[in-house]
DNA sequence: ACGTTATAGTTACATTTGAAACTAATAGCA
DNA sequence: TGCTATTAGTTTCAAATGTAACTATAACGT
């Protein structure tokens, strides 16, 4: 397999992106390829979408919340958190209940069902992201967190 | 606007994972959040997807390629180019040839009206991705190059 | 109490995306 | 040469996603 160089275009006044070098592209091939490995071990598995899997998490970490407290914690969309959350209740992986004291809130939590799918995936989640950092230096690691935190911000529009 | 904060659940021997310090989590949100500050930039002006940008951006540095080395360079796979490629060529923006001695191969190049979509577009882009960087420190901005040089293997499957 | 405005959540529609099947052309090999 | 296997690229169908409109309930101001 010979690299298949191409010339670079002829008048080159166009200064045109390296992809392999541009940031957001780098992080977003990154992106996909973590987030799928994870996927991949229980999308089939228990025919559960990674948005779903998503609302699982907070629902396992914070009872009772709303949809739209699980929107929040989850950095989804309400609309996503409503089809997420109409599998799921299908599936009778959660509960839904509504607010005393506010008909329009709902009040969820994970089912028996849920806890138990809940307490096989997440350490599988846990283990692949080791997977990806062990990849990295102890340093490496920390500089990483850093930064992550220092961008956070931008991310939360 | 206070803090909403719940209760932890009860037992807590279920180890729930904490999503704000999840690793993929993050970074499909950080992704989700630079790419789509870029792509806002030219997703309006000139009706154009990301995949069909980043196919003009490869296009812009290697001439002639054939659809499938498209997909190699932008990381995409090989429907989505050719969808990418049949409303660019639609469009104008992208002329296609077919290979001289094999028949299935096309030739591609940015026609005069994509070198001026390109020529506008790309130094946004640097631009927008300088805002993301600058909000790190220098020595920051160099660890990062270097996690994701040792992460990229990772991402190329 | 009453009309207006805001909020929680769902539904509907349009667009995007992915996987698999398909077509056309080339390569490999007897 | 002729048969089979590969490769390039497109089409098709289903699932995922985003936007806007909608329903129901609650909050607010008078």
């Amino acid at each position: 397999m010979s690299n298949p160089r191409k010339p670079a275009p002829a008048g080159a006044e166009h200064a045109p992106l390296e992809l392999e070098h541009f940031l957001p592209y780098r992080l977003s091939i990154l992106s996909n390829t973590v987030s799928q490995a994870i996927a991949d071990d229980y999308q089939r598995k228990y025919d559960l979408g990674m948005t779903e899997w998503r609302v699982m998490a907070v629902l396992a970490r914070f009872h009772g919340l709303s949809a739209r407290e699980v929107a929040e914690r989850t950095a989804m969309d309400k609309v996503a958190v409503s089809r997420a959350l109409a599998r799921l209740v299908e599936a009778g992986r959660v509960h839904r209940d509504t607010h005393d004291g506010d008909k329009r809130r709902s009040v969820l939590s994970l089912t028996e069902a849920g806890w138990l799918i809940h307490d096989d995936v997440a350490p599988m989640a846990r283990a692949r992201e080791r997977e990806v950092l062990q990849k990295l230096d102890p340093d490496e690691q920390q500089w990483l967190t850093r930064i992550l935190d220092k961008l956070q911000p931008v991310a939360q529009k």
